[in-house]
This record gives C-alpha cells, structure tokens and sequence, in this order.
RNA sequence: GUCCCCAUCGUCUAGAGGCCUAGGACACCAGGUUUUCAUCCUGGUAACACCGGUUCGAAUCCGGUUGGGGACGCCA
C-alpha cells in the first residue's frame, strides 16, 4: 500500500487501501505501507498523521516497517545512474523554463502488454508509447521511478491501485524490466462516482476518512460498506466480518465498472451512532444540520434542543433527515407532506374534529403528553371514533408529517402555544 | 484531439451459452401488526444501452453504434 500524504485521505484511497488489506490476509502475504513524501511542501508531519491514523481508524494493520520515500533518495538516483549506464535512459534538455538537463527513461519501443488482475489483457502500441522524464534538471527523483525502484526494494509483488494508473503500468513495467527486477502483477480498480455519474468529491458528501469519524460512523460499518463497492463474495451476503470478507476476497470478482457512492447506504443505524454518539455531541452534530439548513436560531434554547434530540435519536438515521425530519420543531414555516394531507387533512369533517381538539388543548389546567393524550381520548369518544382518526389529522397539521416521534411528547416539547397556532390554521390543499 | 477503459432494476450487485418468463439487498410503492411513530411481516413496481453476427440456443462470445469515464506534467 502506497500513500501519498496530501492532506485527507480520499474515499477512493480508503477503498483502495482496504482491497489491499483484505487482498494480503486472504493470500497469507505482507501488507506493507510507504509513504510517498518526496513532495516536501504537501508532506507535513500532520499529514502524515493523517495518513497514519485513518489507517489505524479502520484497522488496516501493516506487517512491517513502514517505508518513508524521502528517505530513498539515493537509491533512487542509483537506479537512475544505473539506467543511464543501461542504455535504458538518456539526458536531455527539453527546454522551455531553461533549467537544464532531465533524465528520461527511454522506452523499448516496440509494442507493450500485461495482464491486469481486474481488467484482463492490456496493451498499448509502440507509437502511443513515449519516453518520459524520471529524474528532474533539479536533480530530484520523479514518481515513476522512485516508486519502481521502491517496490523492487521491499519486495513487492501484487500492485492494486487505482484506475487513473493504467497508462503509467507500460511505464512501470518497462522499468522494472529495464532494472532487471521481476515485474509485480497488478490490479486496477474501477472510479467511485457520484450520483450524477462524476468522479466523487468533497461536494458529494464525506469524502475524507476524518468526516465519517467525526460524524460518527463506525468504522465496521464504513469498511464493510466499501469492501462491497466493486465487488462482492458471489453469494447474497451483504453484511460480513472482516474474517469473512478476508476469507472470500479475490481480485478476479472485483468489477470493472465504475461503482456509484451512496451516501445513504451507510446508515447511521448500523453504525451504532444514535446509541453510541455521546450525547451533547450527537446535539452538537445536529445543531450544525440545523445551521446549514437555515433553520436554527439563538432563540432556541440548550434545553428545548436538547429535549428535540431526545425525541429524534432514535430516529435519524442519517445526518441528512435531520432538516426535513425535525424541521417542524425549529420553523412555523414546514412543508406539509402532499400525501399525508391528502390521507389524512383533506377529508369531510377533519376541520371540526381539529377545532374541537384545539378547544379541548386549550382548557386543559397542564399541557404535557399525559394530559394531551387524556384530552384527546375524551374527544373521541365523546364523539364515538377511533382515537386513530384524531391522531393521524393532528399528527399532520402539527408536522407536516405522517411519521415522526412519539406524538403527544412532541406536541410537549413544541409548547401548547404552537400546537394551538397550528390547529387552528386552514387545512393546505 | 490522441490513446485506453467501461456498459444488468433508481443504487450495490448475482450471472463465465441452455438452470434466466434474469436472482438478492438497499431504496421505493401497497397492505398488515403496532392506540399514533419507529420496528417487524407480507406483497409489488423495476434492468440485460442499441444494431448486427456466431450458434439449435446469447445478458453471457464477436463486430459496430451510442453513451459514460480515464490518461495524455521536469504532480503523485
């Protein structure tokens, strides 16, 4: 495994780094992990961390010492020199900035091929093959062949990236020969895209590794979930530990299709977060939602936040339903639902039954779940009904919504000021 | 522009010539259970991109078309 110390890591990465790890415990090999921080200004030390701890996050233990590129310089230009000896490189000013001679691999020219674990036979004819540059007029190592020389060093012998790679694999492989080395066999895995079919990115949802955390998935979760991205064991098994997934993990039932990331899939539920989240931090986290859908403002209190969380923790399942299902507690201005209205509001009757209740709520010494749902009871059967045909037409005009907590402990927690406002407004077509 | 890759329900996928009138899961819809909600149960909608070819037979093999994606740095 190969990590390029950039900042995050990218849910593309994290997919990749996992089909490594499961890759290496189902063949008994050595999951190794190399950090490429040739690039000075990106690699900071926090970086690197980064790196480092989203690994340890999702459990993807390495078996050896973990490799810094930076510290391989030498090598690298050794191999350069060696090259340059071979006949398989050659220097050259290519001009433009004027900063003197690169070294560039030079490639056999003749038509290339290699077998990908993924996506079959591959190959590439000798004219769309050219030379390319692996050492800089600076004198500092590039990539390609840092990376070659690399492997060739700690042994490596199955290569599983990311799709983007395909065309350097002519380069790689024509190095490796060039240095005599026996070539890795390699993997290339298909893109994760978004909804609209677009490479994902940060604007699609978490895409880095410390967002899941931060918002409480768990890493079994994020890891089972992106273990079934692209391939599956063959059978109809969706939810697997990570000894099963190790035992059936093989590269030949990777797909070679780009796989869509859904966000929702991921469910909260199944992350344990509703139970395991701490709860002011479950609060805070929901409060954000609240800030990033314009609903929340500093007139609602710690406390009535807090009681709105305690009523919905159970049931928000994704940070995404936070806005439209618990939207009604922090704006008079909710949406109503168009079939909850149709089923439940546009009926003959429904108004009178609403006033009646809204008359009934308004005489009542203390408005609390217990008292409101007395209330309602006598209203129906006074009137000789279902208590159901109340609750549901209450449960809308108070809402918006046909679901939702407990109904007489959320008309408690709005306040009967509201709930009377509420009732006593025209029924929306 | 050049080169390369990909194509099964909305989504993740099963499917390696007959077991496919294409299976599962999630989502969705409809019923049921639950005094309301959730949960749970039952049922349902829904896909082989298109056109040719090979074959007794094609989702599966071949060719083309269309659509999508990627790579074309002295970045990694």
């Amino acid at each position: 495994m190969r990590r390029a110390p950039t900042g995050q890591v990218h849910i593309g990465n994290l997919r990749a780094a996992i089909f490594n790890w499961l890759f290496t415990r189902h063949e008994g090999g050595e999951f190794l992990l190399r950090i490429e921080d040739t690039d000075r200004e990106r690699s900071t030390p926090e970086a690197v961390q980064t790196v480092l701890s989203a690994m340890e996050w999702l459990g993807l233990t390495t078996d050896g010492e973990t490799l810094y590129q930076s510290t391989r310089r030498e090598a690298h230009l050794a191999a350069a020199e060696q090259l340059l000896k071979s006949g398989h490189a050659y220097k050259l000013d290519k001009g433009g900035t004027g900063k003197g001679e690169a070294v560039l691999f030079k490639m056999p020219g003749t038509d290339m091929a290699f077998r990908d674990l993924i996506k079959g036979d591959l190959h590439k004819a000798a004219e769309n093959l050219q030379d390319f540059v692996i050492v800089r007029s600076d004198g500092n190592p590039v990539f390609h062949l840092a990376n070659v020389v690399d492997d060739i060093y700690m042994g490596i012998t199955h290569i599983i990236r990311g799709d983007d790679h395909v065309e350097n694999t002519y380069r790689h492989v024509a190095m490796f020969q060039a240095l005599g080395a026996p070539v890795p066999l390699y993997a290339h895995l298909p893109m994760i895209v978004n909804a609209q079919g677009k490479p994902y990115s940060k604007r699609d949802g978490a895409a880095f590794v410390g967002e899941f955390k931060e918002n409480g998935y768990e890493a079994d979760a994020l890891f089972n979930y992106l273990a079934l991205l692209g391939w599956s064991p063959g059978d109809d098994r969706e939810v697997m530990s990570r000894e099963e997934l190790t035992a059936a993990f093989t590269l030949d039932r990777v797909q070679s299709r780009a796989a869509q990331f859904d966000f929702k899939k991921v469910r909260m539920d199944e992350c344990g977060v509703p139970q395991k989240l701490p709860a002011d931090v479950y609060r805070q986290r929901f409060k954000q939602k609240l800030e990033q859908a314009g609903l929340w403002s500093a007139d609602f209190t710690e406390a009535y936040l807090n009681a709105v969380c305690e009523l919905m923790r159970e049931r928000v399942k994704n940070w995404s339903e936070v806005a439209p299902q618990a939207g009604y507690f922090f704006t008079e201005h909710y949406p109503f639902d168009e079939k909850a209205v149709h089923k439940r509001l546009a009926k003959e009757g429904v108004r009178e039954l609403l006033d009646a209740l809204r008359d009934a709520f308004a005489a009542l010494p203390s408005f609390d779940a217990t008292s409101t749902e007395a209330a309602l009871r006598a209203v129906a059967d006074v009137r000789g009904i279902n208590a159901a045909e109340l609750i549901h037409p209450l449960r809308v005009a108070a809402t918006g919504l046909a679901g939702g907590p407990s109904l007489f402990h959320l008309l408690d927690v709005l306040g009967r000021d509201r709930v009377l406002e509420r009732l006593g407004r025209p029924i929306p077509s």
